[in-house]
DNA sequence: GTTTAGGAGACTGTATACAAGACCTGACAT
DNA sequence: ATGTCAGGTCTTGTATACAGTCTCCTAAAC
């Protein structure tokens, strides 16, 4: 997952888990519903016990796994709905935060989201498509970090990855994706159009939630 | 073990020491930086240093407090940027909250609603001033909950209490309550009338970050 | 055939033990 | 006086051990 990866320096076993762990969830090796037995955990990841449970707690809190005392943790159930919901909370959270990038304006965030942009552009170009997803979700993430806002941060990052997560396990990847979007959201942002970028913002979430309802009742089947 | 069993029905010690230690640190036993010692923790807690480890992550993922491999936790430092940021993100999520409030209302909602207002009004009648901090938080989690978005409650509950911890860590309560506000968003959301709602719980969200920021600057020493 | 008591196995919750890193102190050298 | 290097101590990270509980299967009773 390139330079997403959230806890930057992998230096405790715990946070190494975690990631891991996150990560399986992500690409569905660990499938919504799945049971996540400690013991199983550690052995497959070569840890003990602990690591793996505190970085259960971790995700729990996170949102992708659900813990019920005594009878372990399974991998959190995915829908529709709470697709829906996901991109009710990101159309209103996104906005303040392309808000805020816009108002906060510095060379080095516009710089960043650029570099993004083209990574993107190049991923796309090369057909590493598997990429464009994570990349999509950078660049979500380079808005939000642009916002200069922590608290948003703390909350946004592992709202994005459940983001993908639903988005990438209900409905097809959508093909094509639609950097001309971000592109003109990262103007606006460069331009320090406040308004102006919520209202761009606003739209690519909406559209990415549009696309994201037509392919679940295309598909008509999510799996629950 | 001491006496930690604080309201509902704790079945873990862990979650028992998470609501703990949340509990000391919202309350200012345990202040900004403050440093967690997981040792002296367990001991006081009666238990062992297990289930505080696992809080701790808990804690650090929710925001209330900054872990650093191998140096330790230390209960996060605030200040007054940080309450401006939590005001800007509560104002852009509440408004929603409100919206989704009013368009999904249910009797049931509109009651708890009404029962937390209740509440309210009686703790200010009979001077019970610690509590009418817990109810305003209450109530802004009901409204979360009328929302019927689980990722909003998910998001949510942590950052009002954090919002409540700041408050009242670097602004002195602002004593009589504005419950007037309360009243007319209740009234609005139990109306059905989204857009009334929604403008309603911003400029709620507003006011009390304009009353947190004329008591940060009077008070001029936020505690860092 | 259905239901229910009992018990074995599996898994979580908690405690304890051990290893390794970080900090502090004080002596010694420059 | 300043720097630095060794040793000890404190604390975290990880592993292992044990106890309680839940599940599921079996078997006996009706």
């Amino acid at each position: 997952m390139s330079d997403l990866t959230l806890g930057a320096t992998h230096r405790t076993l715990r946070d190494e888990v975690t990631n891991e762990l996150r990560r399986r969830i992500l690409s569905g090796e660990l499938p919504p519903g799945e049971r996540l037995v400690e013991d199983r955990l550690a052995a497959s990841l070569g840890v003990s016990r602990n690591p793996v449970r505190e970085s259960i707690r971790v995700l729990a809190t996170e949102g992708f796994v659900e813990v019920v005392p005594r009878l372990g943790a399974t991998v959190s159930r995915l829908s529709a709905e709470e697709g829906e919901e996901l991109f009710d909370v990101r159309m209103a959270v996104e906005g303040l935060a392309a808000r805020l990038a816009a108002r906060k304006r510095t060379a080095a965030s516009a710089a960043r989201l650029r570099q993004v942009l083209d990574h993107a552009r190049q991923a796309v170009d090369e057909g590493r498509l598997e990429e464009v997803a994570d990349l999509n979700t950078a660049f979500h993430l380079a808005v939000v970090e642009a916002a200069g806002n922590s608290y948003l941060s703390l909350m946004m990052k592992p709202m994005l990855l459940r983001a993908q997560w639903v988005f990438s396990r209900t409905a097809a990847a959508r093909g094509p994706h639609s950097w001309s979007e971000h592109v003109s959201l990262c103007e606006a942002i460069a331009a320090g159009d406040e308004d102006e970028a919520q209202a761009r913002a606003v739209a690519h979430v909406a559209a990415a939630r549009r696309s994201f309802l037509t392919a679940v009742r295309r598909a008509k089947a999510p799996n629950d």
